[in-house]
DNA sequence: TAGGCGATGCTCT
DNA sequence: GAGCATCGCCTAG
C-alpha cells in the first residue's frame, strides 16, 4: 500500500461557512448543508468530506431526541444554531447533529454520510477498511471516520478548527427527500435529504417516496 | 447489492 | 429494566 503522507494542514483551502451562509430553520439547513464539506484537523492529520445525506429533526418531533425536553445529554440541541451534538447511539457509536433553531428550541441535523475528499488513508486506518464506500456511509462510521466523539460535543462548527463547516467544494446535484431511517416515531415524515445518483448515500434507496 | 439478524452498552423512565 | 437516530456479518439473488 502507498498510503500518502498525512498533513496537520488542508491540502485545499476550504471557504468556512458563515452564519450568513445558512438557514435558521432545521429543514431548511438540512437540505442547505447536502454538497457542504466538513473538514476536521486532528494531530494526525486532516480529513474532509462532502455532505451526501442528512435527517433533519424538527422542534416537536417525536423521533427527536430533544421532544422530551433538556437532559444533560441533549442541551446541545438546545444551543444556539450550527454547534456540535454528538452522542452515542446503542453504545457503540457515535453520531453527530448540527444544532438548527434558535437557542432554547432543540432541534438538530443529524449527518448520515460523507464523500471522502481528503485524508482518505486516516479515514482508512481509523475504519479498519480500505473499501471507499463503507468510510463514511452511515452516521457511526462517519464519525468514526472522522474522529469524533464526545469531545467535540457542544463546538461551534462555524468557529474552531477543530471540526467546522466549508463551503461546498463543487456544484451539489439534484437534492431529493425520503422517510427517515431506523426510527419509530414519525417514521413518515420526509426529513431525510441526500444528494441523487450518489453511491456514498446510506441505507435504502427504496425508501424514497 | 440488498435484506435479515444479533451484539452492543448508554440513556432515560 | 426497556428502548434504541447502528454496525458488521452472513446469505440469497
Amino acid at each position: 500500500m502507498n498510503a500518502k503522507i498525512q498533513t496537520s494542514v488542508p491540502l485545499q483551502i476550504y471557504t468556512r461557512l458563515k452564519p450568513s451562509d445558512l438557514p435558521i430553520s432545521t429543514a431548511e439547513l438540512a437540505k442547505a448543508l447536502i454538497g457542504c464539506t466538513l473538514v476536521r484537523e486532528t494531530p494526525e492529520g486532516v480529513t474532509a468530506g462532502r455532505i451526501v445525506e442528512v435527517e433533519a429533526y424538527v422542534p416537536g418531533d417525536p423521533a427527536s431526541h430533544a421532544f422530551r425536553g433538556k437532559t444533560p445529554r441533549t442541551a446541545a440541541m438546545f444551543l444556539s444554531p450550527y454547534r456540535a451534538y454528538v452522542y452515542l447511539s446503542y453504545g457503540t457509536s457515535w453520531c453527530m447533529n448540527v444544532s438548527s433553531e434558535p437557542e432554547g428550541h432543540g432541534a438538530g441535523v443529524l449527518l448520515r454520510a460523507l464523500e471522502p475528499l481528503e485524508g482518505i488513508p486516516l479515514m482508512q486506518i481509523r475504519r479498519g477498511t480500505h473499501t471507499l464506500r463503507d468510510l463514511c456511509r452511515g452516521p457511526g462510521r462517519l464519525c468514526q471516520a472522522m474522529a469524533i466523539d464526545r469531545s467535540l460535543n457542544e463546538l461551534d462548527l462555524l468557529q474552531q478548527n477543530a471540526l467546522y463547516l466549508a463551503a461546498p467544494v463543487r456544484k451539489t446535484g439534484r437534492v431529493r427527500k425520503s422517510k427517515r431511517i431506523g426510527i419509530s416515531k414519525a417514521p413518515d415524515r420526509l426529513l431525510r435529504f441526500y444528494e441523487a445518483e450518489n453511491s456514498f448515500v446510506s441505507g435504502p434507496r427504496s425508501l424514497s417516496p
